[in-house]
RNA sequence: GGGCGCUUAGCUCAGUUGGUUCAGAGCACUUGGUUUACACCCAAGGGGUCGGGGGUUCGAAUCCCUCAGCGCCCA
C-alpha cells in the first residue's frame, strides 16, 4: 500500500471528484430502481458561493450519497435561478459604471447586456459546488430562463389567466423608487426607525379656528383629500361638516367621520392621502374621496409637489418642514419611533403607490397545500415551521407577480387599445392576434396593432414550478421523466424562503400535478457568527468557502458545517468546527494507514482477545447502524455524523485498534487482518455521505478497484443484529480497565511496568474477556480469588472487586478514607432506594418494570455496601 | 399590537409517550502519559439546585399556571 505519511485533501479531493465524474455516477437515467431525487434550490445565476450555500448543499449531498448508497436511483438535478431583481440591479450598476444609464437603452438592448453578463458569470456558483463534493446531475443542469422552463412559466401564466385566477388590479403595492418596480409583501422588511412626529395646523375655512394634526410624513400633505375625526370625539363636534384648508397648496378639503381615527394617537385628527398610505386608501375608497399621487417612480415630487417638484421626497420633506416652520403652521415635534417598511434588495424606503399590476388569486389555490402540510402528507423538518406555515396560508394576501423589470419572463398580455379591458392573454402574440379579433369582433386588427405588457415576472413566478419544470413537466405533463422522479424526496432549504419558494410550489403542485412536489422539507439554520450575527457580505463576517476549502480540505468543511447544526437551528459558525473536521478525517486517515500497514503472518492463530475485540467491534457497529438508520429517518444529520465520529473515533480507534493492535515488532494473524479491514470497509461507506474523498481515497488504497466497485456505489452494510447482552457486558470490562488505569495514574505506576490483579468474581462475569483486560491494562496474571488481598489498592465494579497489590506499604488512612466516603455514598443512594420502595403508593401505582428497578438497585447496593465493609475490616 | 418558539455544563446542543446508579454528548478546561498510526494522540478528572416562583403526581428537565429574559414571523 502506498500510504503517505500525511494526508494530501486538496490532491485527494481532485483527483476522486474527477474519477467520479469520468466514470458518470452523478448521472441518473429513468431505469427499474426506486428513484430518490432531490431539486436543488436553485441559487441566483451570477451569486456566488456563501456559507449558507455551504450548509444547505452538505446536507443536500449528504442525503443523496446515502440514499444511492442505499441502492436507490440518486438524483439531485442542479441549476440556477435568473434572479429577477438581483441581477437586474447587478447589470444597472455595472453599466452605469461604464457610463451607461439603462434608460436610455431599449429592452432588447438591455438584454442583451444582462445575457452577456449571465454568461460571464453564470454558474460560477456551480463549479464552486463541485469543491465541496456536490454530487448534482450536471448533465440536467437547469435554469429558470431556459427555453422550455420560460415556455412553461408562460403556460402557467396563462392558464392560470383563463381559470380566472390571474387578474389585473389597481391597487396598492410597494413601491421600491430606487429599483422601480413593485416589491411583494415578502420581499419588504420592516425596521425600526426614530423618525418625527410633527404637529401642523390645518385653517379650519370660514372660521379662524384652526385643527393641529400630526403626521409622520409632512411631505405628503400635497396629497391630502381630507381630514378625518373620530364622529365620538367631543372635542371636534364643531367640526363636523366643515371643510380644512391645505397649507401651502391651500385646498380646500372635507373634514370627514370615520370610527377608524385612534383617539389616543397625535391629536385625534387624522389627514387623508389615499395615494400614499394603505389605511388612507381604504378610508378614502370608503368615503369616496379624491386621490391625489404627487410621487414620481423615484419618488421625488411630481407637480402636484408644486416649488418642491423635482424634489427626493426626503430632501423636500426637510425644505417643506422648513417652510411650514416660517408659516408658523408646524407648531410642534416630537420623536417617534416607527416600522419603516424598506427593499429586501436595495434598501430603499418603500412608498406605497397605487398602480396596475397582475395579480394571482390566492385563497382558493393555497387550500390544497395548507392541507397537505396539515395532514404531514408534505413534512416539514423540524415541525415548528407548521404553525408559522399554517399563520400564513390562512391570511394569505394575492399575489403581485407583476415586476417593472426587464429581466425574467415578459408579460404574456397584449394590449390592442386605450382601454383598460383592452387586452388579451396569450402564449404568442399570433395567438395574441387571433384572440383580439374575436375579441374585438374586428378582424383588420394586425400583429402591429399589439403591444406586449412592458413588466415581467416575479422571479418566483419561475421558480415555484422548478420540481416540475425541470422535468418538463409542465410542457409534456405525461412524459416519463416526470412520471418517474415526481414527485421528489427531500427539499433541503432556509426557513426565510418557506413562503417565498416553498409553499408556492406545493401550491402549483397541486394545481398541476395533483401532487406534492417534495415529501419533506428540510429547513436549516442561519448561519451565523460566533456573535449570533447573521454572516452577510456588508458585515465581512463571513469567510470564503474556497478559502475555507482550501485551507480544511472539502470533507473537513463538511463535518464542521456539520458537526452543530440540527434541522430549524441556526448555525454559529467558527473556523474552529472545520479545524474538528480536518482533525477527524487525519485520524480516520491515520487509523487506516495502520491497518493497511501492519505485517500479515499467515500461520500465527488468533489470539483470543482479538476474536471478542472483533465481535464486540462487530456488535456495536450493528448497533450504530440500528441508530443511523433512526436519526436519517428524523433528519438528524448532526446526530447522524456523531453517531458516526464516535464509533470510528473511540470504539474503532480507541478500543478496536488498540486491542487488536500487535505487540511492537510483531505480526498480525490473517483471520484478525481480513476482519479488521472488513470493518474498515463498512465504516467507509458509513462516513461515505459526510467525507466522501477520503473514503474514497481508502477504499481505493484497500484493493484494486474496477469502476463497477467504486465506493460511492457500493452497498450499504447489511442491518443484522446486535448482541446488546455482550455490549453490556462489555461496557463492565472497560470500567474494570479503567479502573486499572485510575489506580495507576493514583500511585504513579508507568504502563510500561506490567502489574498483578486479583479478582473475587461477585458477578461471574465470563473470563474470556481476561486477556483483553490483561493486554489494555498491561496485567502479567489475573487470579481468581475468595478472599481479599491484603496490601492492595481495591476498587469494585458491580459487585466484583479488584485487588491490585502494592509493592511498599500502602498507605493505609488513606484508603480507609476514600472507602468511607464510598460508603457514605452507598449507603445514602440505599436510604433513598429503601425509601422509595417502602411508599406504598410508588409500589402500588409505578408499573412493575420501574418497581423491579428500583428493587434490583436496592440489592447492587446493599452487595457493594458488604464489600467495602469487608474491605474496611481487614485494613483496620 | 397579534402569532409562534426558545431558556439544560464555560460554548453549541441532545434529552422521544413524566419512571434505570443523585441529568447526557461534542468542544473547551485541568492533570497525567506517550521512542511502538495520529501532539490532529491516549487516559483520567472537574464542571449543571435543567431561567425564577407556584401547582398536579408515588415520582417533573419533561405536564399545567405565573413572572422574567431572548429570538423569529406578521401588522
Amino acid at each position: 500500500m502506498a500510504f503517505a505519511a500525511t494526508y494530501n485533501a486538496k490532491e485527494t479531493e481532485d483527483k476522486w471528484y474527477s474519477y467520479w465524474m469520468e466514470n458518470d455516477y452523478f448521472h441518473s437515467e429513468v431505469n427499474e430502481k426506486e428513484p430518490y431525487t432531490i431539486v436543488i434550490p436553485p441559487p441566483n445565476v451570477t451569486g456566488v458561493l456563501h456559507m449558507g450555500h455551504m450548509l444547505n448543499n452538505t446536507i443536500q449531498d449528504v442525503l443523496i450519497r446515502r440514499a444511492r448508497l442505499k441502492g436507490y436511483n440518486a438524483c439531485w438535478v442542479p441549476g440556477t435561478d435568473h434572479a429577477s431583481i438581483a441581477t437586474e440591479a447587478k447589470v444597472v450598476n455595472k453599466l452605469k459604471e461604464e457610463g451607461i444609464n439603462k434608460n436610455d437603452l431599449s429592452r432588447e438592448e438591455f438584454l442583451d447586456h444582462a445575457w452577456e453578463w449571465t454568461h460571464k458569470h453564470g454558474g460560477i456558483i456551480l463549479e464552486q459546488l463541485k469543491k465541496l463534493g456536490a454530487s448534482c446531475d450536471w448533465e440536467r443542469t437547469k435554469f429558470t430562463m431556459d427555453e422550455d422552463l420560460s415556455k412553461s412559466v408562460i403556460k402557467v401564466f396563462v392558464d392560470l389567466h383563463q381559470k380566472g385566477h390571474v387578474y389585473r388590479g389597481y391597487r396598492m403595492v410597494n413601491w421600491d423608487p430606487k429599483a422601480k418596480t413593485t416589491l411583494s409583501d415578502e420581499e419588504v422588511i420592516h425596521v425600526e426607525k426614530e423618525g418625527k412626529l410633527y404637529f401642523l395646523n390645518y385653517a379650519i375655512e370660514g372660521s379662524d379656528d384652526v385643527l393641529s394634526i400630526a403626521t409622520t410624513r409632512p411631505e405628503t400633505i400635497f396629497g391630502d383629500t381630507a381630514i378625518c375625526i373620530n364622529p365620538n370625539d367631543e372635542r371636534f363636534t364643531h367640526l363636523k361638516g366643515k371643510k380644512a384648508i391645505v397649507p401651502l397648496c391651500n385646498r380646500v378639503i372635507p373634514i370627514i367621520e370615520d370610527e377608524y381615527v385612534d383617539l389616543e394617537f397625535g391629536t385625534g385628527c387624522l389627514k387623508v392621502t389615499p395615494a400614499h398610505d394603505e389605511n388612507d386608501k381604504n378610508l378614502g375608497d370608503k368615503h369616496q374621496l379624491e386621490v391625489i399621487d404627487i410621487f414620481n417612480d423615484d419618488a421625488s415630487l411630481n407637480s402636484y409637489g408644486l416649488h418642491y417638484e423635482g424634489k427626493d421626497r426626503f430632501d423636500a420633506r426637510r425644505d417643506i418642514v422648513k417652510e411650514l416652520e416660517t408659516l408658523q403652521v408646524l407648531t410642534k415635534t416630537e420623536t417617534h419611533i416607527n416600522k419603516v417598511g424598506t427593499s429586501e434588495r436595495t434598501g430603499a424606503v418603500i412608498e406605497p403607490k397605487l398602480s396596475d399590476q397582475w395579480f394571482l388569486k390566492m385563497k382558493e389555490l393555497a387550500q390544497p397545500a395548507l392541507d397537505a402540510v396539515l395532514d404531514k402528507e408534505v413534512a416539514l423538518v423540524p415541525e415548528k415551521f407548521i404553525n408559522t406555515y399554517r399563520h400564513w396560508m390562512e391570511n394569505v394576501r394575492d399575489w403581485n407577480i407583476s415586476r417593472q423589470l426587464w429581466w425574467g419572463h415578459q408579460i404574456p398580455a397584449y394590449y390592442y387599445g386605450d382601454g383598460k379591458e383592452d387586452y388579451v392573454v396569450a402564449e404568442s402574440k399570433e395567438e395574441a392576434l387571433s384572440l383580439a379579433k374575436s375579441k374585438t369582433n374586428n378582424d383588420n386588427l394586425s400583429l402591429a396593432d399589439l403591444t406586449q405588457d412592458e413588466d415581467a415576472l416575479d422571479t418566483w413566478f419561475s421558480s415555484w414550478l422548478w420540481p416540475m419544470s425541470v422535468f418538463n413537466g409542465i410542457l409534456e405533463p405525461d412524459n416519463t421523466e416526470i412520471n418517474y422522479y415526481y414527485p421528489t424526496n427531500d427539499l433541503v432549504t432556509a426557513p426565510e424562503i418557506l413562503f417565498f419558494w416553498v409553499a408556492r410550489m406545493i401550491i402549483a403542485g397541486y394545481e398541476y400535478r395533483g401532487e406534492k412536489p417534495f415529501n419533506s422539507v428540510y429547513l436549516t439554520g442561519i448561519v451565523r457568527d460566533k456573535q449570533r450575527r447573521k454572516m452577510s457580505k456588508s458585515l465581512g463576517n463571513s469567510p470564503d468557502p474556497l478559502m475555507l476549502i482550501d485551507k480544511y480540505g472539502a470533507d473537513g468543511i463538511r463535518v464542521g458545517m456539520l458537526l452543530s447544526s440540527p434541522a430549524g437551528n441556526d448555525l454559529m459558525f467558527e473556523e474552529d468546527l472545520c479545524k474538528q473536521g480536518s482533525g477527524f478525517v487525519n485520524k480516520i486517515f491515520n487509523a487506516s494507514r495502520l491497518i493497511l500497514n501492519w505485517e500479515v503472518d499467515q500461520d500465527k492463530p488468533q489470539p483470543a482477545y482479538c476474536k471478542t475485540a472483533t465481535a464486540w467491534y462487530q456488535a456495536k457497529f450493528q448497533k450504530a447502524l440500528a441508530e443511523l438508520e433512526d436519526h436519517y429517518n428524523k433528519y438528524r444529520i448532526s446526530d447522524a455524523l456523531m453517531t458516526t465520529y464516535k464509533l470510528v473515533w473511540d470504539d474503532f480507534c480507541s478500543w478496536f485498534l488498540e486491542m487488536i493492535k500487535p505487540p511492537f515488532g510483531e505480526k498480525i494473524d490473517a483471520t484478525t487482518y481480513q476482519s479488521a479491514v472488513t470493518l474498515l470497509e463498512d465504516n467507509l461507506k458509513i462516513l461515505h455521505p459526510f467525507v466522501p474523498f477520503i473514503s474514497e481515497e481508502i477504499w481505493q488504497n484497500i484493493s484494486e478497484r474496477n469502476k463497477e466497485e467504486a465506493l460511492i456505489i457500493a452497498a450499504w452494510p447489511k442491518q443484522t443484529w446486535a448482541d446488546e447482552a455482550f455490549i453490556k457486558d462489555f461496557e463492565t470490562v472497560k470500567e474494570i480497565i479503567s479502573g486499572v488505569r485510575t489506580i495507576r495514574k493514583e500511585k504513579n505506576i508507568s504502563f510500561k511496568d506490567s502489574i498483578q490483579m486479583s479478582v473475587i468474581n461477585n458477578e461471574k462475569l465470563s473470563t474470556s474477556y481476561d486477556s483483553i483486560i490483561a493486554k489494555l491494562g498491561n496485567i502479567e496474571e489475573i487470579t481468581y480469588v475468595e478472599e481479599q488481598l491484603a496490601n492492595s489498592m481495591s476498587y469494585r465494579v458491580k459487585s466484583n472487586e479488584y485487588f491490585i497489590p502494592m509493592i511498599g506499604a500502602i498507605d493505609v488512612e488513606e484508603e480507609i478514607k476514600k472507602l468511607t466516603e464510598e460508603l457514605n455514598y452507598q449507603q445514602g443512594f440505599l436510604k433513598s432506594v429503601t425509601k422509595k420502595l417502602s411508599n406504598e403508593r410508588f409500589v402500588d401505582n409505578a408499573p412493575e418494570k420501574v418497581v423491579a428497578i428500583e428493587k434490583q438497585k436496592q440489592a447492587d447496593a446493599e452487595a457493594k455496601i458488604e464489600a467495602i465493609n469487608q474491605s474496611l475490616k481487614s485494613l483496620k
